[in-house]
DNA sequence: ATCCCGAGGG
DNA sequence: CCCTCTGGAT
């Protein structure tokens, strides 16, 4: 995708949704942070239906230390990893406590440093907390980015990058979501909706569906 | 490269 | 049945 078409692409984007964000629900950082952690490999739909009740029982990370790694598991059993996730969710609740005074730190490398915290999780709490300009590249926009062309990259690191380079710097913050939702609900992985997609003729992919 | 791992959709 | 869902650790 050209330059030029990247820009009306994100201008679409924009006038369609002037005010993105996610889908999680969360009542502060640390449950934003949770419940990202808890998104892997999940729909958000199904992750809102654990942290409704997980969050009642557990609002903030000492709570969480209460409940333990058994209460967690019995909140989320539902969602794929629980086992994985529920021990994360404890050890990250604990490493919070003793490194950052229960609060949610605005530093890549101590994110990272948390238990079942990665790189996209990291800078989805980045954009989202923050307000960086940073783009957290999962299973939506790496298929996004590489079926439409707007950002091709081999791995998920790659296309970070070349999203980074390609996506006009007032677009930057809020590209993160526009890309998530467009994924989730017109350039689905299995049946893209190009019938109802408002970048249609900007997307390298338009003639080679239906 | 492999494991983890339930729910929903087709 | 198979594929997909805001991945991370080993």
């Amino acid at each position: 995708m050209k330059r030029a078409a990247i820009a009306e692409f994100f201008r679409r984007l924009a006038q369609a949704n002037p005010n993105p964000t996610t889908e999680l629900e969360y009542a502060t950082p640390f449950q934003l942070l949770v419940a990202v952690a808890l998104s892997a490999q999940a729909t958000d739909r199904s992750v809102n239906l654990c942290t409704r009740k997980l969050f009642a029982l557990a609002p903030r990370p000492e709570d969480m230390l209460t409940l333990g790694e058994a209460g967690v598991t019995e909140c989320i059993r539902t969602i794929g990893l629980f086992r994985n996730k529920a021990k994360n969710v404890v050890a990250l609740s604990r490493l919070l406590l003793e490194r950052h005074g229960g609060e949610v730190p605005h530093d890549r490398a101590a994110l990272e440093a948390l238990p079942g915290v990665g790189r996209k999780t990291a800078n989805v709490v980045l954009n989202t907390v923050f307000g960086d300009p940073v783009m957290a590249v999962d299973t939506h926009i790496f298929r996004l980015s590489n079926r439409t062309g707007l950002a091709p990259g081999k791995d998920v690191l790659e296309v970070e990058h070349a999203l980074m380079r390609r996506v006009p710097k007032e677009y930057l913050k809020d590209a993160h979501h526009w890309l998530i939702l467009h994924g989730r609900y017109v350039c689905t992985a299995r049946k893209p909706g190009c019938g109802r997609c408002i970048v249609r003729d900007l997307c390298d992919f338009r003639d080679k569906v239906d």
